[in-house]
DNA sequence: TCTCCAATTGAAAATAATTTTCAATTACGG
DNA sequence: CCGTAATTGAAAATTATTTTCAATTGGAGA
């Protein structure tokens, strides 16, 4: 989560804690929500104004290759990112604030079985989105009286 | 599902049923597998030659509005197309040869309310894509004995 | 069957998202 | 400090998708 354990994982990698790296990660962590390749670069240019988009797309890879973010698939196709606590965790996403409430154990154990009792399919990979509106966003669109 | 209904579901919305919109879906319905929009293009155009590639994506988005078909979403942010029998369902790919199994009641229910509890979160959309190997192409590589 | 018009089409251009290339720079083990 | 492999950013290239627009076509009504 943390400087010193990236600077951990990546020595294990052969890889070097760079300011790019730091100025990414350090966004994503602090945000509390999902973030685009293209709004990460823009909000860690302002710690670190040197960086180019490029290092962005590539740290992003990276950072997820560690574990440290998991890409976010959305129904229409756009991918952002988010920071993870957990080792199998998921994102709850609210689609108006894009705040991204992470959660474990999504407990697709049974339905996986079933399935691959039934098809024989050998399941290895699985990819679950939830989307919808957090409290905040769902107490302002219930009660939407105010300006003008 | 057949060009009967389809021809009067896009009656319903002051659409036309035409020869793209034929080749494409009957493409897919056919194919019994995930294809990409290049793809579908491809296969398509052997039916119909005419038939451009902006017309395919323009199909496959109408396609999906009226159910016919369904977006699949992969890990690494690719998009596939695969031909749907159930409303609601969600798709069950193979990552070797393809094919696309269809299923039902994916059961999100429990948890989705667990969570709505948890976080206080109203969740509207959830994206769930299953992923491995079809019975077949696990026995062609448990028994990779063969050429040369 | 014929007519008419909104819906549809394909080609080309435009846009968006991401990746590659490459020479210059930087982190860090020794 | 030094040497070197890893990393970087800018620019170019690539890929996927969308927009534009004039020409065409499906099908409701005469």
């Amino acid at each position: 989560m943390d400087r010193v354990t990236l600077h951990h994982d990546l020595r294990e990698h052969h890889r070097k804690l760079t300011r790019a790296r730091q100025a990414v990660l350090e966004i994503l962590t602090q945000a509390n929500r999902h973030l685009t390749p293209a709004a990460v670069y823009r909000k860690a240019k302002i710690k670190y104004p040197h960086l180019g988009l490029t290092t962005v797309y590539r740290t992003l890879d990276l950072l997820v290759e560690l574990g440290y973010i998991r890409r976010i698939h959305f129904a229409d196709g756009c991918h952002s990112y988010a920071a993870t606590a957990q080792a199998h965790g998921h994102h709850l996403v609210c689609s108006v604030c894009g705040r991204a409430e992470e959660f474990g154990n999504c407990d697709l154990e049974a339905l996986m079985k079933s399935l691959q009792a039934k098809t024989g399919f050998e399941i290895s990979v699985h990819v679950l989105e939830l989307m919808g509106l957090c409290p905040e966003c769902r107490a302002k669109s219930r009660a939407p009286k105010r300006k003008k």
